[in-house]
DNA sequence: TATTGTTATACTCTATAACTATA
DNA sequence: TATAGTTATAGAGTATAACAATA
């Protein structure tokens, strides 16, 4: 490496969550899920009957990107959305959903713990502390 | 934001690296530039002469992903490319792409300055080594 | 009037497979 | 044989604009 990069904390962030995601999806691909649809299903499990315009809020998708990306989950069986007052939707999980997420939650704990692993313990704890604000979601988005 | 996410370093790599990327990208974009263009010159600058390929394989693109990427470039002039042995592409910048480069290093400069400021002083020191860690360019790529 | 969901569209990024030409 | 560059192709992510139906 030429090294003049490695003083960019900037690009060196873009390369390590390039390198994550490309390291989680591999891993999730057993189930056919990437990162951003395992995201997706946490958060709906976590929070039932979420309509798809909250969802996309929380997880940095617009509305009109959240189309394609929930009607691939529902054609695989793994999400019903429901009509709630006319215009909103209602998300869950179907069973096979409930089911995929349960078995890729561990494969994730793996990887999160694989992640953090890589970190020198004496940093191990300013990992989360650092990203959040980085990432300094209150204004950014 | 439900939180529940707020615990895994894997999410919350992956929307702090995005968050930053449209930040950049929105400052880069008076040049007609993106994150990765840049990173791109700014390689080539350091650099003059180094082949297309080898390029790609420091800064993770394919060949096959390289030719449009680097020809966007060249049809803009801020990049040449002339053969060197027969096979090989050596790229260089042309004037006005070190003019666009000198340019732009002054904005990515704030973007990075603006970046490491978000983090508490007290961890400021401790960004690049945990970044460097996590993405562990020896083996992942 | 503002929000939800949708369609259409376009650009970028990434990945694989197959090919040519060259070392 | 291995490498450099290319073409073709496909999937995914992201963005904007415009629209219908609903609150």
């Amino acid at each position: 490496m030429t090294d003049s990069f490695l003083k960019y904390p900037g690009y060196i962030l873009r390369r390590a969550a390039n390198a994550a995601k490309a390291d989680l999806d591999e891993r999730l691909s057993v189930f056919g899920l990437r990162q951003g649809n395992f995201s997706f299903l946490r958060l709906i499990d976590d929070s039932p009957g979420m309509s798809q315009s909250e969802a996309g809020r929380l997880l940095g998708i617009k509305s009109a990107n959240m189309v394609a990306f929930a009607s691939r989950l529902e054609q695989a069986g793994l999400l019903n959305r429901e009509s709630a007052d006319g215009r909103s939707l209602a998300l869950s999980l179907t069973p096979k959903g409930r089911a995929t997420l349960e078995e890729s939650n561990r494969i994730v704990a793996e990887f999160e713990r694989d992640l953090l692993q890589r970190v020198p313990e004496s940093m191990r704890s300013m990992v989360i502390p650092i990203l959040m604000a980085i990432w300094n979601p209150s204004d950014s988005d």
